[in-house]
RNA sequence: GGGAUCGUAGUUCAGCUUUGGUUAGAACGCCGGCCUGUCAAGCCGGAGGUCGCGGGUUCGAGCCCCGUCGAUCCCGCCA
């Protein structure tokens, strides 16, 4: 190319008058008037009219009116004024232009799929397919700025805490617990295969063990599971781990990680202190263990009414050892009509698989509607005391099993506070969920499985329970979320052996196999293993938060679909038959 | 594994249980013409369609039925 870039497309203003510059760009719009040409030059700094005048070059002019949206040109030019009254104050650059007197055209580009001024000109399916394009638009510019700047902010915090970067490696052993993993079958090892991380764990846990007592990693993780809005099956993660810390020390870390990025990244002051909610008060309150605190509606405990009322089916559940709960809706049941209520239980029975949603409106002389004709008139007034309810106030109820009701209602609770515009935006309210229960029992397998991984510690006053009532267990584990994401999770290890083989024996896992799975680790343990911690942020959520957007695709360069596949490059595809041969592996079928 | 929504010019959509019926429309983009101060430039003209794919019902299907593929959202799953 002759012409090279003197300016970017976003720099130049009045002060530039007068100067000789060449701008290199696409054209993001001709604006042709048979004798003058307007052509907008765009590069990631932003646009710059030029202008072709065939008084200044006839011959230049017309290869100008060729040009099309998305060609890539070079222009050499004169920094000019705009004539009066042709000022455009909707751009930085709008109060001059460069009149052209040199054009090298670079390249030119065929029809586009869809507009770059305009992402909503193309179906996300396209815009998939064509994401170079749809990367060179504003709104993904901006996106990937933030994501750039946030690496940036992140090491340097955690450098100057005196942290060490890291690269833990991406061929490694595969893991029974957790997530399905990506299998990478190995040539030279006939019959074996590596795992692709989902999370590099067991790394950073030895190189505490190797002494290196702050860790950290930004680092692609892999989980072959069923993708969500908010979940890619390859993802980053700022991996961090500390030696000789307790939870407090963690938290406070996290806390200032998290502050100073979102401060440096976008100028937003983050609480000092991070509130702390208990698991379970968490779930009995929000009906979640990641809460959205930007606004109320708890859910209510109602058992004690229900009891009181003449209403079978909530009695039922209660002897049957299940729950009764509520939420409030305040000022808002004349919204809520029979069609809505309807559609709302719907919604429910299918998703939650409740069996039914209750309510009952409040208006001047008590409850009405809904399920109110099972409460006595002394009842209602109670109901209408103890939650102080008012005129179009709406009440909502689940029974069912307690974890079906939480779940339940915690939906109900975000739906509606949707529905009604109750979520404050450009606030955020980050929040630590703690003392997770360590274990889960799990139906299909009939024992109990890791809650966190296998790898957390129980709360010391809480080992005894390990014998006598393990579903009691509370694990040393947390979750740091904010706006009702999970941004980070993380917890106080095992560092003993012999806490880990109760763990490993508690999981149902025997010697012999936690020896073949994890025999490094627990042979590790026995070389003087520090106590350790860590957290991991889940660096695409991060980014989602900081850039305003929910969708986890647009935070990510080159992202897949919800059924894992890249339409951009077809992967995953087929391969050659020697490919296998080479692997031997055999197609089936 | 399950449920829901969507699939019609290059693109975004309308048309689909108001009635299944001659030639499937609009906008943006594209191509051509006019136009020397626009910035969503304007005006005139033009090209562009296997209605995702396969099967069925019917004299006749973009429209009704079944299957299938893909995208999205959700449940399960995701330590």
């Amino acid at each position: 190319m002759q012409l090279k870039r003197t300016v970017n497309c976003g720099e130049l203003t009045g002060n530039n008058v007068g100067e000789e510059v060449i701008l290199n760009g696409w054209i993001a719009k001709n604006r042709d008037h048979g004798g003058v040409i307007f052509l907008d030059l765009r590069d990631r700094y932003g646009k710059t009219q030029v202008t072709f005048n065939p008084d200044v070059d006839g011959e230049m002019a017309s290869r100008a009116k060729r040009l099309g949206m998305e060609d890539v040109i070079a222009v050499k030019g004169v920094v000019q004024t705009r004539p009066d009254g042709n000022i455009n104050t909707g751009m930085p650059t709008g109060e001059i232009e460069v009149l052209v007197s040199e054009l090298e055209i670079l390249n030119e580009a065929e029809p586009l799929p869809f507009l770059i001024s305009d992402r909503e000109t193309g179906s996300e399916e396209l815009r998939l397919e064509y994401r170079y394009l749809e990367l060179r638009t504003k709104e993904l510019q901006n996106f990937m700025q933030v994501r750039a700047r946030t690496y940036q902010a992140v090491r340097t915090l955690l450098s100057d805490e005196g942290f060490m970067e890291f690269e833990t490696p991406v061929l490694m052993k595969s893991t029974p617990e957790g997530a399905r993993d990506y299998l990478v079958p190995s040539r030279i090892h006939v019959g074996k295969f590596y795992a692709l991380p989902q999370s590099p764990q067991t790394y950073k846990q030895l190189l505490m063990i190797s002494g290196y007592d702050k860790y950290f990693q930004i680092v692609k993780c892999f989980r072959d599971e069923d993708l969500r809005a908010d979940r890619q099956p390859e993802f980053t993660q700022i991996d961090i781990e500390m030696s000789f810390v307790d939870q407090d020390d963690v938290l406070a870390l996290a806390t200032r990680l998290a502050r100073g990025v979102f401060s440096e990244v976008l100028g937003v002051k983050l609480p000092a202190v991070f509130p702390i909610l208990d698991y379970k008060e968490a779930m009995e309150t929000y009906g979640s263990d990641k809460p959205d605190t930007r606004f109320e509606m708890p859910l209510v405990e109602f058992a004690a009414y229900a009891e009181k009322a003449d209403f079978g089916v909530f009695k039922d559940v209660l002897a049957s050892g299940g729950r009764v709960k509520g939420l409030i809706l305040k000022n808002a049941a004349d919204k809520i009509s029979r069609k809505v209520s309807d559609g709302l239980t719907e919604w429910l029975k299918t998703y939650y698989g409740i069996k039914g949603l209750a309510f009952f409106k409040v208006d001047g002389n008590g409850l009405m509607g809904g399920i109110s004709k099972f409460f006595e008139e002394e009842l209602q007034q109670e109901i209408i005391n103890d939650f102080t309810l008012e005129t179009n106030d709406i009440m909502f109820f689940v029974s069912d099993s307690e974890a079906k009701t939480l779940q339940a209602l915690g939906a109900l609770r975000l739906e509606l506070a949707k529905r009604e515009s109750l979520i404050p935006e450009n606030e955020f309210r980050p929040l630590f969920v703690v003392n997770f229960p360590l274990l889960d029992w799990d139906e299909d397998s009939g024992r109990y499985i890791a809650m966190h991984h296998p790898f957390t510690s129980p709360r010391p006053e809480d080992v005894e329970l390990m014998t006598s009532d393990p579903a009691k267990v509370r694990a040393r584990a947390y979750d740091l979320v904010i706006n009702g994401y999970e941004v980070a999770g993380g917890s106080i290890r095992i560092h003993t052996r012999e806490m880990q083989n109760r763990m490993f024996e508690l999981i149902g896992m025997d010697e012999a196999e936690a020896e073949a799975r994890f025999g490094f680790l627990l042979k590790a343990f026995r070389y003087g293993a520090p106590p350790h911690g860590g957290i991991a942020f889940g660096y695409d959520r991060l980014i989602m938060l900081l850039a305003g957007t929910d969708n986890i695709r647009d935070v990510i360069a080159f992202p897949k679909t919800t059924s894992a596949a890249s339409l951009m490059d077809d992967a995953p595809s087929t391969v050659s038959e020697d490919q296998l041969k080479e692997l031997h592996i055999k197609l089936i079928k």
